[in-house]
DNA sequence: TGCAGCATGTAACCTGTTACATGATTAG
DNA sequence: CTAATCATGTAACAGGTTACATGCTGCA
C-alpha cells in the first residue's frame, strides 16, 4: 500500500511542478532557487527525500536518463494516482484555518489550478478564499480598535501591518474572481 | 556555558511577550491562541519545551508562584542576560533574504522593538525594510513581466498576489516610518 | 588551472506536530 | 454532575536545515 500522501508544502510543489512537465531533483532545485517559489528551500537534504517519499508513494515515477553518460539525470513525471492524489488536494474546501494559518498553502494550491480543476471549482476556491479573508480581515480590525490603544507604538503598527497585508489578499481575490469570471468561464473549463 | 540562543521565532516571540510581563506557559498558550499572534502553535508540546530551552540557557527564570496551593503555576520572567539577547536579536540588519524568506520573522522582530530599541534603531530598521521590500518587489514585478504572459491564469495570479502583497508591505513600511519620525522621535527615544 | 555549474545523495540535529496523560477548579 | 477551563508535561514521529561528500562538464 504505502498510502504516503502529500506531507507538506515542498510535496505539494514538486507535484504542481511535475503537473507542467517532467523535472529532476536539479530542475526542481533550480525552480525554487530562481523563480518566485523561492518560499521553498533548494537545499538537496529537502528535495531528494521528498523525491524519494512520493515515488514511494506511487505518486511520482522516476526514469533514468542517459544511464550509459557520463551525467546520467532521473527525471520524474507524475504518474495517474499522482494527479489524483494532486487534484484531491487541490479540491480541498478553504475554511477560516486555512486563512488565518496557512495563507501560503492556499496560495500555491491555487497556483496550480489551471488544468487541473474545472472553472465553477476555481471560482469557488476564489470566493471561499475572499469571503473567509474578509472575514479575519474583520476580526483583525476589532482587534487592532480594542487592543490597539493599549500597544506599544511597534506592537500596534505590526497588527496593523497584518490588517493591510490581509486587505490586500482579499482585494486581490476578489479582483481575480472578477477577472476569472469574465475571462475564464467561457473557455477554460478543462477539468 | 550553555550558550542556547534564540533558536527559533517561537523563542523570539516568547521573550518578546516575557518582556512586557512575566507570564506562564499556560499564559503564553492563552496568547497565542486568541490573539493575532496566532502564527505560533499553543500547543504543549511546543511552548514547555521551548521555556525550558530558554531557561537553560540562562535567558529566562522561571519561579513557582503558590507550591503550597493545589494549582501551582511556573511564572517565568526575562533575564538581564535575556533581555541583552532580546535586543541584539532586535538589531540586527534587515537582509534581502530576511525580507524574501523571512517576513514574518521581521515583523515579530519589529513588533518587539518599542522600549527596547532607541527611536534611532526603529527608524533605521524600518527604512530597510521599506528599502529591501521595494527592491524585491521590482523583482517580481519584472518576473510577472518576463515570465507571466507564459504562465496558465492560476499561476500568474498567484505571482500577482506575491507582488500586491509585497506592495502592501513597503506601502506599509513607509507610512510607518513617516508616521514614526513625526511622532516618535520626539518622545520615544527610550534605549 | 581553476571555478562555476551540473547532478545526486547522506547524516546529525533540531523544532514542531500530534496524541496521550494527569489532576484541580469553576460554572451551569 | 459534568463539561470547560486551568495547568503542566511526555513521547513518537516527521520534516527541514546544515553540513558534508562525490564527481563530471564547460568556460576563461
Amino acid at each position: 500500500m504505502t498510502k504516503q500522501n502529500i506531507d507538506s508544502d515542498l510535496s505539494l510543489a514538486i507535484l504542481g511542478l511535475l503537473a507542467g512537465r517532467p523535472m529532476s531533483g536539479y530542475d526542481l532545485r533550480k525552480v525554487f532557487r530562481t523563480t518566485a517559489m523561492t518560499a521553498f528551500s533548494d537545499s538537496p537534504g529537502a528535495v531528494y527525500p521528498a523525491l524519494r517519499r512520493l515515488a514511494q508513494g506511487g505518486l511520482i515515477e522516476g526514469t533514468i536518463e542517459g544511464q550509459d553518460t557520463l551525467r546520467p539525470r532521473q527525471v520524474f513525471r507524475l504518474g495517474k494516482r499522482g494527479r489524483t492524489a494532486l487534484a484531491g488536494s487541490l479540491e480541498r474546501p478553504v475554511t477560516r484555518d486555512d486563512v488565518v494559518h496557512r495563507m501560503d498553502s492556499l496560495l500555491l494550491r491555487f497556483s496550480f489550478m489551471s488544468g487541473l480543476l474545472g472553472a465553477g471549482e476555481i471560482a469557488a476556491f476564489l470566493r471561499r478564499l475572499a469571503e473567509e479573508t474578509e472575514g479575519y480581515l474583520g476580526v483583525l480590525e476589532a482587534e487592532l480598535r480594542t487592543s490597539g490603544p493599549g500597544l506599544p507604538f511597534t506592537g500596534r503598527a505590526a497588527l496593523a501591518q497584518g490588517v493591510e497585508s490581509y486587505r490586500a489578499t482579499a482585494r486581490w481575490a476578489r479582483k481575480t474572481l472578477e477577472e476569472w469570471i469574465k475571462t475564464g468561464s467561457a473557455k477554460g473549463g478543462s477539468k
